[in-house]
Parts: C-alpha cells; sequence; structure tokens
DNA sequence: CGAGCCACTTGAACACGTTCAAGATGTCGC
DNA sequence: GCGACATCTTGAACGTGTTCAAGTGGCTCG
C-alpha cells in the first residue's frame, strides 16, 4: 500500500478553531489508547467511536493511522530537546553531554516503549515520511543532528579538528544505533539500553580524543574518505 | 496483529509428494509475484488465483502473507553461503576475505531489490518472527555469523586473541548495517552499497589489526567489557 | 436577511489479510 | 473392494484500514 506512493503530505491542516480542536482531540484519543491496547490493537473505528467522530473525520485530518505516529514522533523530538536542555547548559565533559544527550533521548521514549515497536516497524521502511532518513523527517533529523553538534562544540574536549564536519552525523547516527537497540530490548525498564549507552559513551569520548593521535592519522583519513565517497 | 503472539511455527509441512507439489508451486507464484509487482500489491488472491488454488489453501501451507518472505530468507541464506564459498576457498587476504563474503551477500539480495524493502519493514519489527534477531532467526543467523569466522580463522591476520570470541558477531553485526543500507539505497544497482564495502572493508581490516597496538590495549578492552556487560 | 461558499462531518462501501467449517482426495488394513 | 483415517482443498465470511459522495453548519457579502 505505502510501497508505490508514500503520502508526501500530511492531510489538511485544520484552518478553524473548531477543527483545530477536533483535531487534538483525535490525537490526544489515539494516542491514549495506542499507549493503552498497543498500535495494532487500536482500530481506526475505535479512535473515532472513543473521540466521538466519525471514522472519516479523522482520516480529514490524518491521511492514514501512520500519520497519528508522525504527530507522536514530532512531539518526542521537540521534547528531547528540551530534556536535554540542562544538561547541556551544566556540563562541559564530552562524555556528560553526550551521555546527557542520549539519556534524555530514551527518557523521552520510555513512556512508550510498549507501542514505540509497531511505530519502528513503520518507520523503517525506506519509502516511508516517518524514516529517520527520509525527506520528511529531515526537520526532526537536522534538530537531532544538531544536538549533537551542540554537544561538542560547548564541550573542552580536543579531537582532530578535520572530523568536526563529520562528528555530528556520526554521533547520530550512533544515537540510531542505540534507539535501535532500545527498541528490541526487553529487559525491565530497558536497563540494558542504559548500560550500552553508559558504556558506549566514555569509547567514543575515548575514540574521539585519540584522533588526535599519530598513529591513527592514517583511519581518521580513511574514515572521512569513506563519508566523503557515500556522500558524493 | 503480530503485536500480541506472533506466530512461533510455520503452518504444516507437507506430508505428501502432492502437498510438496502444491506448496512449491504456490511458493513459485508468489515470489515471481512478488518480484514482478512488489510485496505489497500482491494480494494473497492474486497469488493463489495464479497458482490454480483456492486462498485458503495458501494459508495450509503458509501461515501468513510474512511465512512467504520467510521462505526467501531461508534461501537466500542457504545461497548466500554457496555463493561466498570460492572466494573463502581462494583467498587468505583478511580484507580480500571479509569483502567476498559481504559482496556474495550482496550479490545473492540484488534481484530482490524491490521487495526487500516491504520484507525488510516486518523484518524490523522486534517481535517478527522474521528479524534477523529473533529466536527463530537464530538457525540462519548462526550461519552467517560461522560464515564471518570462517572468513577470520582461514585468513593470515594477526590481531588481538581476546578479540577472537566476539569479532565474528561484531562483523555480522557489521555486515547487518551493510544491508540496511544497502535497503534504503537508491543509487542505480546499489552502487554505493558496494562503495561502503569497499571502503569500509579495508579499515575494518586495518582496525582489527592495530588491536594490537599497545596504546589501544584500553580501548579492545573497553569494547570487550561493553559487549560482556550487555551479554550480561 | 438570504445566497453562496468553504470548512468540516458523516457512514456506507471497498479491498485486503485472515479464519474456519465443510467437503474432496488419497491411503492403509482387512 | 471397502471402511476409516489423515491429508489436503475449498470459498464464504469476518475485521481491518481506507475512500468518497453526500451532507451540515457557520461565515461573509450584498
Amino acid at each position: 500500500m505505502t510501497e508505490q506512493t508514500a503520502p508526501t503530505t500530511a492531510a489538511g491542516e485544520p484552518a478553524t478553531a473548531r477543527g483545530e480542536q477536533t483535531r487534538q482531540l483525535i490525537l490526544d484519543t489515539a494516542m491514549r489508547l495506542f499507549r493503552e491496547r498497543g498500535y495494532a490493537r487500536t482500530t481506526m473505528r475505535a479512535i473515532a467511536q472513543e473521540a466521538g467522530v466519525a471514522v472519516g473525520n479523522a482520516y480529514y485530518y490524518f491521511g492514514s493511522k501512520e500519520h497519528l505516529i508522525q504527530e507522536f514522533y514530532a512531539h518526542a523530538q521537540a521534547e528531547h530537546r528540551a530534556t536535554a536542555g540542562p544538561v547541556l547548559a551544566r556540563e562541559t565533559d564530552l562524555a556528560a553531554r553526550l551521555a546527557g544527550v542520549m539519556h534524555a533521548g530514551i527518557d523521552v521514549l520510555t513512556p512508550s516503549h510498549s507501542f514505540a515497536a509497531s511505530f519502528f516497524k513503520t518507520a523503517a521502511e525506506p519509502t516511508s515520511p516517518l524514516s529517520p532518513f527520509s525527506a520528511e523527517s529531515s526537520g526532526p533529523r537536522e534538530a537531532a543532528i544538531g544536538l549533537f553538534a551542540e554537544a561538542l562544540d560547548g564541550s573542552t574536549a580536543r579531537f582532530d579538528p578535520e572530523l568536526r564536519p563529520h562528528l555530528p552525523e556520526l554521533l547520530w547516527l550512533a544515537y540510531m544505533g542505540v534507539v535501535l537497540h532500545w527498541v528490541y530490548d526487553r529487559s525491565p525498564g530497558q536497563a540494558r539500553t542504559r548500560e550500552l549507552i553508559d558504556g558506549a559513551v566514555p569509547l567514543v569520548d575515548r575514540l574521539v580524543g585519540l584522533s588526535r593521535l599519530r598513529v591513527l592519522r592514517p583511519v581518521t583519513r580513511q574514515v572521512l574518505d569513506l563519508i566523503r565517497t557515500l556522500r558524493h
């Protein structure tokens, strides 16, 4: 269904106060039901009924069931920024800043872990507008990468300056790996993922520092060459 | 639907020659249609009709539409092994062996790139039996990891022996990253992914060799500690 | 105050994956 | 040959996401 043509733009934005209200009502109801029953077991009919509107009305505001998730996505992104703010204002150590940003991201996602898996399913599809690599997601993606740029620039860490242009994106990619782990993490409270962050961040910190080392210069160059090749 | 209880076992294996034949017929038809029209646009009704059987008959042999993909999955795994065989018999250089295994994997997948994306969508769901990390996939997964163990052991490369127990799985993980890139790769013939392999393999080769370096001993330890922590 | 317009709302209808009770087909023991 | 049993095979029916032609309501302009 989504295979041929993924919807490129969301359904119409509301133009009146009444519309805005209905839209919010449907969205809130959907999020509540998703959390209560999970994504798959929440039907569009149930959402409409609980919200007291017709099924077609939900489709007036949201192009598909997936688009309801996209809202959640954007919301989480904004919350991530807000939650990471204090840490970035306080810490100067790179490891602390990175850990802060990553933990903040997981903090925001945690209450939704149960249905984030289904969310992830559709997000994983390359043609889906929900994909973190898609053009439609470029806004939130850039914002997230910016968060890592900020974590980097506000720190006292020293590293090979050649790395600077690409490091934020690499860190974001590592964070995507963490999120991937989190999605699959069945340990209570996703504690395993917390351990992953706490273990991986010092490692990354150390590697970044090592980039100043002479022996590793060729490796750094090789990494950068690879990135440049892939980028065109 | 798959959210609550993912089907743990495939539908009944055929017990008669007739059954085996019907099963094969349905499978071949499905694969043909998947390639022709893509996964989403191929309906179970179409498969049944083209195969000349009733819709319910397909469900007698395959628990769901996803299970049809699982067949493809297993088949590709076996083919990967076969395709990688000659390279592993010929080469002794680690980089050449790794590149051989990875290129062989992509070779096998390439004809199915168009519908592998949809395949990937369901495989990405953590609760899906199709997930490369799932218990149901442990057979193919172990086989794939074994392929990398073989690539490692048959090579002349030297590295920190402490790495040996974990390296095959790490290499497999890197390969999963390559596959992920391939799925998203829209360049003609997925040439970009080939470049990724050719660029990343020498890098991995070099890093593995560097593990013997004194300065990097702490980093190696840190990596191994992290892995051990995550593994329990 | 009325006509026209636009934003919104409705719910029946559609196509799809999936289920299942009923039947058809073969095979084996006697 | 024949009954009994396991192995298939059938297609109508169900629940789902989604569409769309037909409304409904309130606002503006004259």
